[in-house]
RNA sequence: GUGAGUGUAGCUCAAGGGUUAGAGCACCGGACUGUGGAUCCGGUGGUUGGGGGUUCGAAUCCCCUCACUCACCCCA
């Protein structure tokens, strides 16, 4: 290590950051709130691993995508092996699924999981380079109904978080057997009015003509209304998923606005894909993205399985959450002398057995620095124990929300401490 | 990877070439030796992101670099 970087603070790495106990609080209740409710649906939890082999990204996300390109943080172990800290989680659900024959188990298999994943992005708003997705995958159910199911349960999820003002936007991408022509008929639009394209928008006629539909320039904004639309290409099958999946989401009454050009990121989506985005997120508005991937677990070498699923950003998810963390309530134990701390020590044991949380600072103060100090730290009690409680055997117990004191046994303060906490979870 | 903006105390911000870089909040202590919040007083805390240059003199001007923020590409 050279004089320069010997100097230099260590600080977390760009595009990371410390989720701070106040902040982890909120994360605590969005997390327990998906587990709760996807439960709910009968999702059950898969735990797959942080890093994978490189290659099952380069397979699965696509060897093309921007993801496997140019964004993955990838290494090579003591072994020799290329691995990848994972950008994104369906393919290892799908790896797992593979090698522990999961597709023998009783159908539809329904998963979720909540962690971080890992993208060499440059950072902004709602972006980081470590990230945590809430994600939940559906596999075995060709039922247009679950598309529907999975994104009424995307808005339930958003609804009990106080997440509000948010639209739902909705595409077929098609399939293998429709999806072709579309992209040749698209190419060749864009090819014909090239000269009228933007530089940038002239290089994407060649590598994804879908993204011009994107582009904010006017020249190439009206030439994109003259291309033509998936919609009109979707075969009958891919037709009547989509119609069918719409009809669902009518019957349970979930607005949304059909965007012919919503294609998401990811080369395997086919059939379904949707996106929750909301106004208050900057350039990064997505909150959910989703879709159906019935090739997936086939091109990884695995039986004809068909899936859907959604991901769900935790940062974006609670930078538009209105979420109530629940009230919480300790007791400080404030001791005077020497005997007495070795009394506080036992009771503080004695007390958290109960499920009570106690707290006793090993700094001798007097009476006044003790409750100046359980004033500042925000207990809802301070329990005196001092000479004069030791003799009487009767402790002070005081409620620092009133200013009541009460005086009693070890038995009779306890006992009023937990049912005060009684009320107030019951309110 | 490209572009723009911003970097001064833990936080929010002053000082815009001229003594020793300040204030509010926060933190610690005292006024107040068995009862918190208020008030008053005091204290800790800074190589002004880092390096180089111009200058008698740089937080201030110039260059480089790093970090953060926002945007592009793309995505959660």
């Amino acid at each position: 290590m050279n004089e320069e970087t010997n100097k230099k603070e260590i600080s977390a790495i760009k595009g990371t950051k410390d989720i701070l106990p106040q902040e982890a609080r909120y994360w605590q209740v969005a997390e327990a709130t998906a587990r709760q409710i996807f439960e709910l649906y009968g999702y059950r939890e898969l735990r797959a691993p942080v890093i994978e082999p490189t290659e099952l990204f380069e397979k699965g996300t696509g060897a093309s995508s921007d993801i496997v390109t140019k964004e993955m943080y990838t290494f090579v172990d003591k072994g020799g092996r290329s691995i990848t800290l994972r950008p994104e989680y369906t393919p290892s659900v799908v790896r797992a699924i593979i090698e522990h024959r999961l597709d023998l188990q009783p159908q539809p298999l329904r998963f979720y999981y909540i962690g971080p994943m890992f993208r060499y992005d440059k950072p902004q708003k709602g972006r980081y380079r470590q990230f945590h997705q809430i994600d939940i995958e559906v596999f075995g159910e060709k039922d247009p109904a679950v598309d529907a199911e999975i994104v009424e349960m995307a808005h339930h999820l958003l609804k009990k978080l106080g997440v509000e003002k948010v639209e739902t936007l909705v595409n077929s991408v098609g399939c293998k057997k429709c999806r072709p022509a579309y992209g040749q008929a698209l190419r060749q639009a864009a090819r014909a009015v090239k000269d009228r394209l933007c530089p940038d928008c002239q290089r994407k006629a060649e590598i994804n003509p879908l993204r011009i539909f994107d582009c904010k320039v006017e020249t190439c904004r009206e030439a994109a209304a003259t291309f033509p639309l998936i919609t009109e290409y979707l075969c009958e099958e891919c037709r009547t998923h989509f119609e069918q999946f719409r009809s669902y989401l009518d019957f349970y009454g979930i607005n949304y606005r059909i965007d012919p050009t919503l294609v998401r990121g990811l080369d395997y989506y086919t059939k379904t894909a949707f996106e929750i985005v909301t106004e208050h997120l900057g350039a990064q508005n997505a909150i959910c993205g989703g879709g159906r991937y019935d090739d997936m677990v086939k091109e990884f070498g695995g039986p004809d399985l068909c899936g859907i699923g959604f991901a769900m950003g935790v940062e974006r998810l609670l930078s538009v959450a209105r979420i109530t963390t629940p009230k919480e309530s300790f007791v400080y134990i404030a001791y005077l002398g020497e005997e007495a701390k070795k009394k506080s020590l036992a009771t503080a044991r004695e007390w958290r057995q109960k499920g009570v949380e106690c707290l006793v600072e090993f700094k001798d103060r007097n009476m006044k620095a003790h409750f100046s100090r359980a004033n500042k730290i925000g207990a809802d009690w301070v329990l005196i124990i001092g000479e004069n409680e030791l003799a009487r055997g009767l402790f002070q117990l005081k409620d620092m929300n009133n200013s009541q004191q009460y005086e009693g046994t070890n038995e009779e303060l306890l006992k009023i401490v937990k049912q005060k906490g009684k009320q107030d979870a019951s309110t």
